[in-house]
DNA sequence: CAATAGATGTTAGGTTTTTTAACATATATT
DNA sequence: AATATATGTTAAAAAACCTAACATCTATTG
C-alpha cells in the first residue's frame, strides 16, 4: 500500500516532466486529452504528476519513437492493464496462502521478498523507466 | 554513481517542497541564504530541490521542532557530513580489498549488498526521510 | 488528386507561482 | 532596553502554466 502510493503521489509540475520525457507540453496535455495519461490537478489547475504517470509517458514516447499511433499505444496500454491485474490476483492468491504459515516461515519469505525486491531493483535499470529508476 | 545521481538530480520546485515538508517559503529559502541547503536552479533562476534537499530539510524541521536553533543544526549538519565521508573512505577501503576477489566471491557480496540494501530501506522507513522512502 | 483525420506546433490572454527585497513581529539573549 | 534570530507579510516583476484557437504536416481514404 504505501509502496502504491509512493509511485502515485503526485509531485512533478509539467515543466518537470518535459525535461525528464523530452515530451512537449503540448504532447502531454495532448495524450491525456486522449485518456493516456491522469496526473493529478492541484487546487488551482495545475497539472501534479506521479512517477506512474512519468513512467507511461516514457512508454509513450518509445512507442511513439516505434511508429505506434495513438490508438494503438492505448491497446496497448489496456492490454497491459489486463496483465497487471491478473499478476496482481495470483499474487493474492499467493498471499492467501501464506495467511497458514508459521512465524518462522513468514521470516524466511519477508527475507525472501526483500531480496527479490532489490534483485528486481537492479535488473530494472536497464529498460530506462523511471519509478522503477528511481526506486 | 547513478544511485547518487538520483539522490542529488534536481526534480522539485518551492511549491511541492512546501507541501512535502509543511515548511513555509519563507522558511526554506531562509534555510538556503544559511547555507543549511543548495538547491539547484533552473535556466530562469527558480530554485530546483531533490530528494536529498527534501531529506535535509525533513532532517532540519525536526530539529527545529526539537528547539534547536539554526546554528547548532548547521554544525550537526556538519559532523554528519563527517561521519558520512568517513563511512565513505572505510567502504572505498573495502571495495578495494573486493579487486583481489575471485569471480564467485564477488557475485556472493553482491548478493549480499543488494540484501542489506533492501533491509536499510525497510529499516529506514521509520524515520521519515524521504528520499529513502522513494528509493 | 482532394478531403479528412491524427499529431504536434504556435500564439494569445489570463491565472498562478516564484523570485528578491523590504519591512513587521515575536521571542530569546545580552 | 537593545540586539539578534526566526518567521510572517507584502509588493512588483518574471516565469510557468492553463485553455482555446488556429496552423501545419503527414497519412489515409474516397
Amino acid at each position: 500500500m504505501g509502496r502504491q502510493d509512493r509511485r502515485t503521489m503526485p509531485l512533478f509540475p509539467i515543466g518537470i516532466v518535459q525535461s525528464l520525457t523530452d515530451l512537449s507540453a503540448r504532447q502531454i496535455r495532448y495524450y491525456e486529452e486522449h485518456g493516456l495519461i491522469h496526473p493529478a490537478r492541484t487546487g488551482s489547475n495545475r497539472r501534479l504528476f506521479s512517477f506512474e504517470d512519468v513512467d507511461r509517458l516514457l512508454e509513450i514516447k518509445e512507442l511513439i519513437d516505434k511508429g505506434v499511433n495513438l490508438a494503438g499505444i492505448k491497446e496497448m496500454m489496456a492490454q497491459k492493464e489486463v496483465r497487471a491485474s491478473t499478476l496482481k490476483s495470483e499474487h493474492n492468491e499467493s498471499e492467501n496462502v501464506k495467511k497458514d504459515l508459521s512465524d518462522r516461515e513468514l521470516r524466511e519469505m519477508l527475507k525472501q521478498e526483500i531480496f527479490e525486491a532489490g534483485r528486481l531493483n537492479k535488473a530494472s535499470l536497464r529498460q530506462g523507466e523511471l519509478s522503477r529508476f528511481f526506486h
